[in-house]
DNA sequence: CGGGAACTTGAACGTGATCAAGCCTTGTGG
DNA sequence: CCACAAGGCTTGATCACGTTCAAGTTCCCG
């Protein structure tokens, strides 16, 4: 990880103003002056593949604005097992809990390498108290993490095993851009899921057999989005 | 249903200010003074067990705050179940949504007879803005929002049937007060754990037998929190 | 080319779903 | 006050699905 914005010397600062997520993140009420001001506590991170962003329960002096790669929030079971929460993408923000509490409540993980803007906490509390647009923003966001969350218990955690990844891969392939998506791993799967690594791997494989899904080299997929969306029925 | 404090008659209007959840409800943050100002809008309403709050896509004027009693929110599946993402108790707030949307994104309904106060949208954002103290208890809620949405991945579906059984009644003691609290029915407890009504009955029963839970005239139950604790585990 | 991790596949087992009765409680009308 | 109907709860028998444990296999990276 490196640290960009607190660099005086960083030329890449003026990349803020003209940042690809400045239109849809926390900051996008704010004129290129005002957010010049608050740039300076502001570090922009790589977060590598599977690097740890923050650890749960540690001190939370941070939030963070994901601007490209996916980021998991996971949770530890008190049987040895994870159970992942949330899937963050660009535009999303991790770590809002610093805003009213001291500790991280999740593990967040970089699933593809990402790129962040780690905000300090007083920042975002004082843009919040000053700025309407930034606080419009930031309830937004918060009402975005609770549909997440229960778009977890609705459509990822019920049903049977078939029709959950049915709808995993189709919320995967949401991100729109491409028509493919890189798929996480088959234990990440079952961790998503609540279902073990091999019933992951055999639902996948039977995917593929139908004609479901392909993989070209690497982990990336096509869809046969009608099939799917079928299957997601239950 | 009936209407208090839009009633100018209504004598229980003062009671707002001396109302129980006031300590730690939206509104904590107010004076006397300022609270009577924006009481009008205000109505106080009677859900009776098993009425509908608001239901899901219907448009959202209100959020609810709750005074007593208890209210599930659920989603209606597309294969015709329905799941229930939430539980609802005293000092908890339904229908955010509408502060940063148009609709609602469940059915409220409660599970036992309810007091709630309707607040519409309008006083709650022009409040958010005027007043840092109910800002900072709006935030609050929405955290909690979060949070008791990871509680429902996390504790009620994962594991067996047993476990989350167990994570239940635990979660519903935690109410605090008394020693026993009133169960839901076994529909209910399929639709929050994600199991159909036979296997709720069947690990009902079978706690029962054990001497873990204890049902009462009605539907009260005492525990033996530490045998239900390690079953919670795994 | 070799070693390791992720993935795949198989076979046996167990848990929960399903379908189908029966039971108990509650409320209603004779 | 009893009888009956209705809805929720319980229980049983069977079956399917997902887990578990144990090999293989493939892929990637050094």
């Amino acid at each position: 990880m490196k640290s960009n914005c607190t660099n005086p010397a960083w030329i890449g600062r003026a990349e803020c103003a003209v940042c690809d997520v400045r239109g849809f993140v926390l900051f996008s009420g704010l004129s290129t002056l005002e957010l010049d001001a608050i740039l300076q506590p502001i570090d922009n991170l790589r977060v590598p593949q599977n690097a740890v962003l923050y650890e749960q329960d540690s001190a939370a002096p941070c939030v963070y604005t994901l601007r490209s790669g996916l980021i998991k929030l996971k949770v530890d079971l008190p049987n040895g097992g994870r159970r992942i929460v949330r899937l963050l993408r660009p535009g999303d923000v991790a770590g809002m809990e610093t805003l009213v509490g001291e500790r991280y409540h999740h593990t967040a993980v970089a699933l593809q390498d990402a790129d962040v803007c780690r905000i300090p906490r007083e920042v975002v509390l004082r843009l919040d108290q000053t700025n309407p647009a930034v606080h419009q923003a930031l309830m937004r966001r918060w009402q975005r993490s609770v549909d997440q969350a229960d778009h977890f218990i609705v459509a990822l955690s019920t049903g049977s095993a078939e029709a959950r990844m049915a709808r995993l891969l189709i919320t995967l392939g949401c991100t729109g851009s491409q028509p493919d998506t890189s798929m996480p791993s088959r234990e990440d799967m079952g961790a998503l899921l609540g279902i073990t690594t091999e019933t992951a791997s055999r639902v996948v494989a039977e995917f593929r057999r139908r004609g479901l899904i392909h993989i070209e080299k690497g982990d990336c997929v096509a869809y046969d989005h009608a099939g799917l969306t079928r299957l997601a029925q239950g």
